[in-house]
DNA sequence: TGCTAGTGTGTAACCGGTTACATAACGAAA
DNA sequence: TTTCGTTATGTAACCGGTTACACACTAGCA
C-alpha cells in the first residue's frame, strides 16, 4: 500500500501561489491587509487545490475553537428542541458551531458532559437552569469560560441567564385563575428535584395562593416525570376523591395535554366544571378539541438571545439585549370562571 | 495588565514529575507501556496541577478530533430528537462528542453545514436520507470521511445507511388497509421535494395500490409541509367534495394527528366511516381519544445503531449489526374494515 | 564473557495553522 | 537627495500535544 499522500496544507497553497504562508493566512483572515492582486491569485489557488483549512491547527494557534458547548436535559422536549435549533442557527451566523450533549436530568452526567466539552476546547458553554452539580461552576470558572444559563431569568444573577422568570409567570397565571373566582386548586407538577425551573414555577403558584390565604390539599398535589401519559395519571390521581379542585395547574405542556385528554375521557366538562391550564406552548395545545390556556414562552427567542449573549461575551462586546424573555398568558378555552 | 499566565501543559506535568513529555503522554494514552510506579507518580501530578489535555493540540497531532458531525433537517420533529439523543448517548460511550447542525430541509444549507463540519475536522458524518446536494458526496469522498445516511434503508447501498425501509413500510401498511376492504384512498403527504424518505413512502403506497389496480383520485391527494395544523388543512381539502375515500394515509405522525383531530371536529366517525393511519409513533398518537394506527420505527434504535456503525467505520472494525431497522405496523382504533 | 532480545524511557521532529517582528518598497516631506 | 512614515510581504517561532526512533538497561543464552 502506498504511503498515504500528505494532505494539502496552507504551505502548498503558498508555494503554488508563490507567496509566503503568512500572506496566505492573512488573505484568508484579514483580506484587507493583502493587495487586491495577491488576494485574487491566492483565492484561485485555494479553489484549484481544494484546500480546506485544518480546524485543529487553527484552534491550536488561536486558542479558540469556534465551537460552543451546550448541555440540555433532553432533546425530546419540543421547547428545548426549538431553542437548540434557534441557538444553532444564530450561532452559525457568527461562525460558531454547536457541540451538543444531554444530561438526562442528571447533575452528575451534566458535570461529566461539561468536563468533556471543556476538554474539547469550547469557547463558551450553555446550560439549562441555574441549579447544577456543585463542581460545575468551579470547573467553568477555573477554565475561565463564558457561560449562560438558559430558560431562567433571575434578576440577582443578571448577565448570566436568558429566559423567562418562571416564578413570575406562574404567579401571574395563578392570579388569573383567582380572579376567575377559583379557590380550590390542583397541581400536576413536574418533579422539582434537580430542576430549579419547575421549583420556581411551584413557588410562583404558592406565593400567589399564600397572598390570598389559599391552601392546597395535599391530595390535590401530584408530582412526577413529564409526558402526556404521566399527565393523565397524575390528573386522575388528583381526582380520586371528591371534592375536586375547580382549577388544575399543570407544570408543563405535555402534562397539561395529558390532563385535558384524561378529563375528556372522564367526561368532565372543561372549562365549565373545571379549568385546566399549562405552561409552555406546543402546537398540540391549541389544536386539541379543548385548546389549553397556557403561558407562552418563545423558545426560539430564548435560543436566539442566548446565542447573541454568548457571542457578545466571547468577543467582549457590550450586551445590548433584554435577557428576560416574555412569558405571556394565552387564554384559550380550557379556563373559565369557577363553577358557582 | 499582567501578561496572562501560560496555561499548564503536558510539559509542566513532565517537569514536575521528573520525566519526559513522551512518558506523560504514554501514561495517559497507553498506560500499560509505562511502569506502575511512574504511572502513579504522573497521575498524582496531573491531579495536583489540575491539568486538562488540550483537545486541539491532540487533534492536530493525531489527526482525529473525537467529534462526529450530524446534519438533521430539523430538531423539532420528535423522532429526530429521540434519534439524536440516542446517537449522542451512544457515541459518548465511545468517547465521541456530537457536533450538531440543522439543514432546515434545505439542500444548499445542508451542503454548507457539511462543509463546516469537515473544516472542524469531524471524524465522521451523519446525514438524514440519501438525497443530498450534488456536491455533498464529492466533498465527503474527497476528504475521505466515513459517513452514514440515517432513517433510510436501501439494500443497494448497504453499509452506508441505517433505518427503516420506508417504501416497504408503507407498502405493508397499504396492503393492510386493502385487506380490510378499502378501495378508495386519500393521501395526506409531506412534500417529497428534497425528501427521499417521503418519496419512498409514497412509492410504497403507489406500488401496493398499483398491484391491485387501484388508482388515487387527484383530489384525494394533498401534499404540504408537516405539522398538526397542516394535517388538518390537508385533510379538510381532501374531503371538500364527495365521494370521500374510505381510508386516508398520512405521511407523517403530526399530519395524522391533525387529520384525526379534524375528522373529529367534522363529526366523522373513525374508524366506522373512515380509517386514518399515520407513520412514525409519537406519544400523542396513542393518547388521543381515537388512538392512531401507524408504523412504529424505534428512533432511538436508529440513533444507537448509527452510532455503532460510525464507530466501527472509524476504527475499521467489522460491522456486526443489522442496519435495517424494524418498521412494525401498530394497529390501533383509527383503522378498521371499509364501510360496506 | 559476549551476544541477542525485550523492556522502559528520553529526544526531538512532527501535526498545520497564526502572528510578532523584520524587512523591503515606495511616496511624501524636508 | 535624504529621511521618515506607511504599506505589503516574508521569516520563523510559536500553539500543545504525539510518536518514530534512539538509547540504556536487564535478563537469557551460548
Amino acid at each position: 500500500m502506498p504511503k498515504a499522500a500528505r494532505n494539502i496544507g496552507l504551505r502548498d497553497v503558498a508555494r503554488v501561489a508563490g507567496v509566503s504562508t503568512a500572506t496566505v493566512s492573512r488573505a484568508m483572515n484579514n483580506p484587507e491587509t493583502v493587495s487586491e492582486e495577491l488576494r485574487a491569485r491566492i483565492a484561485s489557488v485555494v479553489d484549484h487545490l481544494g484546500w480546506v483549512p485544518h480546524g485543529a491547527a487553527r484552534a491550536l494557534a488561536t486558542r479558540r475553537t469556534g465551537t460552543i458547548g451546550a448541555v440540555f436535559p433532553t432533546l425530546t422536549h419540543g421547547d428545548f428542541a426549538r431553542a437548540i435549533q434557534a441557538l444553532q442557527h444564530e450561532l452559525s451566523k457568527s461562525g460558531y458551531t454547536l457541540l451538543l450533549a444531554c444530561s438526562e436530568y442528571n447533575p452528575k452526567q451534566e458535570y461529566e458532559q461539561v468536563r468533556k466539552l471543556i476538554e474539547r476546547g469550547v469557547d463558551a458553554i450553555v446550560l439549562v437552569g441555574e441549579a447544577h452539580h456543585p463542581d460545575v461552576s468551579g470547573l467553568i470558572q477555573k477554565n475561565n469560560i463564558p457561560h449562560v444559563n438558559t430558560f431562567v431569568y433571575n434578576p440577582e444573577t443578571h448577565g448570566t441567564c436568558v429566559g423567562p422568570d418562571n416564578r413570575k409567570a406562574l404567579y401571574k397565571l395563578t392570579n388569573y385563575l383567582i380572579e376567575l373566582g377559583h379557590r380550590s386548586f390542583g397541581i400536576v407538577a413536574q418533579t422539582a428535584e434537580n430542576n430549579d425551573r419547575a421549583q420556581a414555577r411551584l413557588d410562583g403558584v404558592r406565593d400567589a395562593l399564600a397572598e390570598k390565604s389559599i391552601a392546597i390539599q395535599p391530595r390535590h398535589f401530584a408530582q412526577g416525570h413529564w409526558g402526556i401519559n404521566e399527565g393523565r395519571q397524575l390528573f386522575r390521581r388528583i381526582l380520586e376523591s371528591k371534592p375536586w379542585p375547580t382549577a388544575v395547574l399543570c407544570g408543563n405542556a405535555y402534562l397539561s395535554v395529558g390532563a385535558v385528554l384524561e378529563s375528556q375521557a372522564m367526561g368532565i366538562k372543561v372549562p365549565e366544571d373545571m379549568s385546566i391550564v399549562g405552561y409552555d406552548d406546543i402546537e398540540m395545545m391549541s389544536e386539541l378539541p379543548v385548546p389549553i390556556t397556557t403561558v407562552r414562552v418563545l423558545s426560539d427567542e430564548v435560543g436566539r438571545r442566548t446565542a447573541r449573549l454568548l457571542v457578545a461575551k466571547i468577543e467582549n462586546k457590550p450586551i445590548g439585549l433584554d435577557l428576560e424573555c416574555d412569558a405571556e398568558i394565552v387564554v384559550r378555552k380550557s379556563s373559565g370562571p369557577a363553577k358557582a
